[in-house]
RNA sequence: GGGGCGUUAGCUCAGUCGGCUAGAGCGCUUGCUCGACACGCAAGAGGUCACAGGUUCGAUUCCUGUACGCCCCACCA
């Protein structure tokens, strides 16, 4: 008999199993292992990061599918990594120099490179060391990264293949410009926020001096100081005279004409736009139909170059804004400015302001990409779960613009790409060292990297014995946030270069938010950090409680409270287990006792079991994370340690060593199959109690790498279940007797019973007394209407007590006169509907036939609670009680 | 501007292919130290299933609309 504490208490758990099983090398896998392959590659983290809850719900799943299919016999993998994430990590590093005092210019570029390499040394293992905290079995052994040796290589290749097929290109277009960064940004990397904005309205002079010129609107009025036509509808009659003419600037010597355009909108303001090509898309376009000048305005800092001209040169952007206004006032031309609310682009990583800039960058060409990513989604060669998730993602691949990868930052891969005399480019595989050529100084966005990790940690371009063991990879689990930021991308560049999808299975899941819906932030103070709870509730309860809520592509709710919920839970098992352990007295799971030999409450349990069993599985299949824990949950506190516990106390303190012993070995096999059921959920627990139960000395003998039981669908027994609902009916109503005349549990007493079950009840009489507590059963063919006694009314039948000294009459009679009152409510309410000829004649039979059954059954009711009111009245004097 | 989702108990959520007395966890109330567990046991209170119409014998469930809330996408100044 194991020694166990009352408590469960993970911290004295969970690290020294986590050593065990690392260190029996469980997480790891081989190639050349047998079984079927299965793999997922973990969604890298910033190197830099830390773990939050996020990260553990995303861990979480993983872990635990990866840990059911490892005990499915699968040849299971799970690959850790980190992201060298970029602009995020080169933020993260200057803000260190900055508080140094210096800065990365001061460095220099290697200087700074190898800081960042040092700074990853220190502290870039943190994320990993934490996701080991929260049990995750991913195979150290085969760590990666974003940015080492390998993975730089495969960045290399398929930048350089893209680039000799077409499909990555050099070009000036309009950009997303970050000027904190000072890079480049991607249009996902821009986020739109609606900000409270204003409307500047002002005149144009014409350049002839005549009339009062023409109005136009901007929110961004120092752009005007790169203006180089005005737009007008070209069906607009307010202006179909003035188109050609041209305007004077007024700040500049600079005279533009007015054009006319389909792209405006009448409607809009004055109906005439001022055209800045250099400083916003749709104007740029209209540049290139109308051929006209461009001028960029601003340097890297968004601050105005000396083309503006001396009055506002070297001014920040919005600097430039007042001025500009202050000067068009002043200038007389000042039309007005009104409040005007509209949508206006941050940079995700330091929530700058966006300036859509010209600028020359790199691009990837994403038609031809996206559209076989596009088919290989409707053809289901990869399926999204939940399956909602498809629309929007198959929607945004069909609107995709090309990609800018390059970035102005020093962290990254550099781009392969090298200038040399005469404006020759050369791009290549190998790093080009004659004389005379310089490399692109700029790297690539970080994705291009991550795109290439579900075959890139494999090896790739390397025909790896692992790459082809294991890639495509089985699942992808993923917030659903960042389906369009990395998932559409590995799909395409995966179907691209290896002519397969990169996985098999997209789980989405959602965003972990506070306990009222509210996404965690550290500006509203509600952020729970998750190895608070690891470390105060255990690892289990924290992956309990967010698998519990997590159903595919719906967002979790999560709050300290809930933790402690599921660490409850983790306790009932505990000292259900603490029970098994007792009471077993060395037995350990293997053969059930024969059919015959179980006893109403094994077969009963048995049977739940394979229910419990095949809903679970079916749960897992479908990434169902909250039905499979419920279900987990409810067999085993409601059924197992509620009613089969209870139920087994009768036998295993009995004197019948047959009966002893068919209970131990059902019981030791139910408590075996949930462990197993339930250890990708709650891997610690599980392991530490199943060692217990079997005498597992761990190591390589360890749950994590027992297999997964099959479900027995023949242990499903109906007859069972229906008998034992009889029992537990009687029981709960025994119970409710006794809350309801505040009758102690421990006192016992009689019961006289009739029943039409009462064959079933009298063979398990034992069972009955023992789980209700009672003195004894009697039965009676027909309940005597008797003075001082009251009747228990269940699913099956009556069951009369004799009162005398056990309960309080007045508050009997007045429960009784309560639930005389609710059935004949409920009576009224049935006999409406079967007075109704359409309801007869129309609803099916089977509903018909069980009102008429319910209503029998109320009137059966009525008249015994009627007379237990009667005979209540016949119990003289003060009422009694101990 | 386009698209999607949601609204069920005090809170967070299940559920109903239209028909049993609509459920769980947490919280709340009452009573319990019977040898696994007070991180527990037993019982209980609490819901016009957002609102208005429609279909139907019957709607929380299906349809339409409204209100409120949330999310994603978006180059109308």
């Amino acid at each position: 008999m194991t020694e166990l504490p009352s408590a469960y208490d993970p911290a004295s758990v969970e690290p020294d199993l986590y050593l065990d099983w690392e260190s029996a090398g469980l997480f790891h896998a081989s190639a050349d292992d047998d079984g079927e392959p299965f793999s997922i590659v973990i969604p890298p983290p910033n190197v830099t990061g830390s773990l939050h809850l996020g990260h553990a719900l995303d861990y979480a799943i993983q872990d635990a599918i990866i840990r059911r299919e490892r005990m499915r016999g699968r040849n299971a993998v799970w690959i850790p990594g980190t992201d060298h994430a970029g602009i995020a990590t080169q933020n993260v590093v200057e803000r260190l120099l900055a508080a140094e005092g210096t800065d990365r210019h001061e460095l220099g570029r290697e200087a700074f490179i190898e800081r960042v390499w040092q700074f990853r040394a220190e502290s870039g293992g943190t994320i990993l060391r934490q996701l080991r905290e929260l049990g995750a079995s991913a195979d150290w052994d085969r760590e990666v990264f974003t940015f080492d040796e390998d993975r730089s290589r495969a960045v290399r290749e398929v930048f350089v293949a893209l680039y000799e097929q077409g499909l990555i290109y050099r070009g000036t277009r309009l950009i997303n410009w970050c000027p904190r960064c000072a890079t480049a940004l991607s249009d996902i990397e821009v986020e739109h926020r609606d900000v409270e904005g204003e409307l500047t309205r002002f005149r144009y002079p014409f350049a002839d001096g005549s009339g009062d010129g023409i109005e136009v609107a901007t929110t961004r009025p120092e752009t005007m100081l790169g203006d180089t036509a005005i737009a007008v509808h070209p069906d607009d009659d307010r202006y179909r005279g003035l188109v050609g003419r041209t305007v004077r600037h007024p700040f500049q010597d600079r005279e533009f004409a007015i054009v006319a355009d389909e792209y405006v909108d009448p409607e809009f303001g004055s109906g005439a736009v001022k055209i800045t090509p250099a400083h916003d898309p749709n104007d740029h376009a209209m540049a290139l139909r109308h051929d006209l000048e461009v001028i960029d305005i601003l340097d890297d800092s968004a601050v105005t170059t000396d083309v503006v001209g001396e009055r506002f040169a070297g001014l920040d952007r919005f600097e430039a804004r007042r001025a500009v206004v202050a000067a068009l006032d002043e200038a007389g031309l000042l039309l007005g400015v009104d409040r005007h609310d509209h949508a206006v682009g941050h940079c995700s990583r330091c929530e700058t302001v966006v300036e859509p800039r010209l600028s020359e960058q790199w691009f990837v060409a994403m038609r031809q990409l996206a559209e076989r990513a596009a088919r290989a989604v409707r053809d289901g060669r990869t399926v999204f779960v939940p399956e909602s998730s498809t629309r929007g993602f198959l929607e945004w691949l069909d609107n995709l613009h090309d990609w800018c990868i390059s970035r102005q930052i020093w962290w990254g891969h550099r781009i392969p790409a090298w200038y040399g005399p005469g404006g020759q480019i050369r791009v290549s595989r190998e790093d080009v060292t004659d004389d005379g050529w310089a490399q692109d100084p700029d790297v690539l966005d970080t994705w291009f990297s991550s795109q290439l990790w579900p075959f890139s940690v494999f090896g790739w371009p390397e025909r790896t014995p692992e790459l082809e063991a294991w890639f495509p990879t089985s699942t992808l689990v993923t917030g659903y946030d960042i389906n369009t930021f990395w998932v559409s991308r590995m799909l395409m560049i995966s179907l691209w270069f290896t002519d397969d999808v990169p996985f098999r299975v997209v789980h989405n899941h959602g965003l972990v938010r506070d306990e009222h819906g509210k996404k965690m932030s550290k500006s509203f103070g509600n952020v729970i950090d998750p190895l608070d709870l690891i470390r105060s509730h255990g690892a289990d309860a924290t992956r309990f409680a967010l698998m519990r809520s997590a159903a595919p592509g719906a967002d979790v709710p999560m709050a300290e409270e809930w933790v402690e919920g599921a660490r409850r839970f983790a306790n009932k098992l505990w000292n259900a287990g603490r029970f098994a352990l007792v009471n077993l007295d060395g037995t350990t799971p293997g053969d059930l006792p024969a059919v015959d030999a179980r006893a109403l409450e094994d077969r009963w349990i048995l049977s739940r079991l394979a229910r419990t069993h095949a809903d679970v599985d079916a749960a897992y299949d479908a990434y169902d994370w909250p039905v499979a824990a419920r279900g987990l949950y409810h067999f085993v506190w409601d059924e197992l340690a509620d009613w089969y516990l209870e139920a087994l106390k009768r036998r295993m303190h009995g004197d019948d060593p047959a009966e002893a012993d068919a209970a131990r070995r059902t019981l030791a096999h139910v408590l075996d199959t949930v462990l197993r059921l339930l250890h990708p959920v709650m891997p610690f627990v599980t392991e530490a109690m199943w060692r217990s139960l079997t005498g597992a000395s761990g190591g390589g003998d360890s749950l994590m790498v027992a297999a997964w039981p099959d479900s027995d669908e023949r242990l499903i027994d109906a007859d069972a279940e229906a008998r034992f609902d009889v029992l537990r009916g009687l029981v709960t109503e025994v119970n409710r007797f006794r809350s309801q005349n505040r009758i102690a549990p421990s006192a016992r007493f009689e019961l006289t019973l009739e029943s039409d079950r009462r064959d079933l009840l009298e063979e398990e009489a034992d069972l009955v007394t023992s789980l209700a507590g009672l003195s004894g059963l009697v039965f009676a063919d027909t309940l005597r209407d008797a003075p001082g006694t009251s009747t228990i009314v269940f699913p099956a039948g009556r069951a009369q007590v004799a009162l005398a000294g056990l309960i309080d009459v007045a508050a009997e009679v007045e429960r009784l006169d309560r639930e005389l009152d609710r059935v004949a409510q409920e009576r009224a309410r049935i006999e409406g509907k079967l007075a109704n000829e359409s309801f007869v004649s129309r609803a099916p039979a089977e509903v018909v036939d069980r009102e008429r059954a319910r209503l029998a059954e109320l009137d059966r009711t009525a008249g015994e609670l009627a007379q237990q009111r009667d005979a209540l009245g016949a119990i003289d004097g003060p009422p009694t009680s101990d």
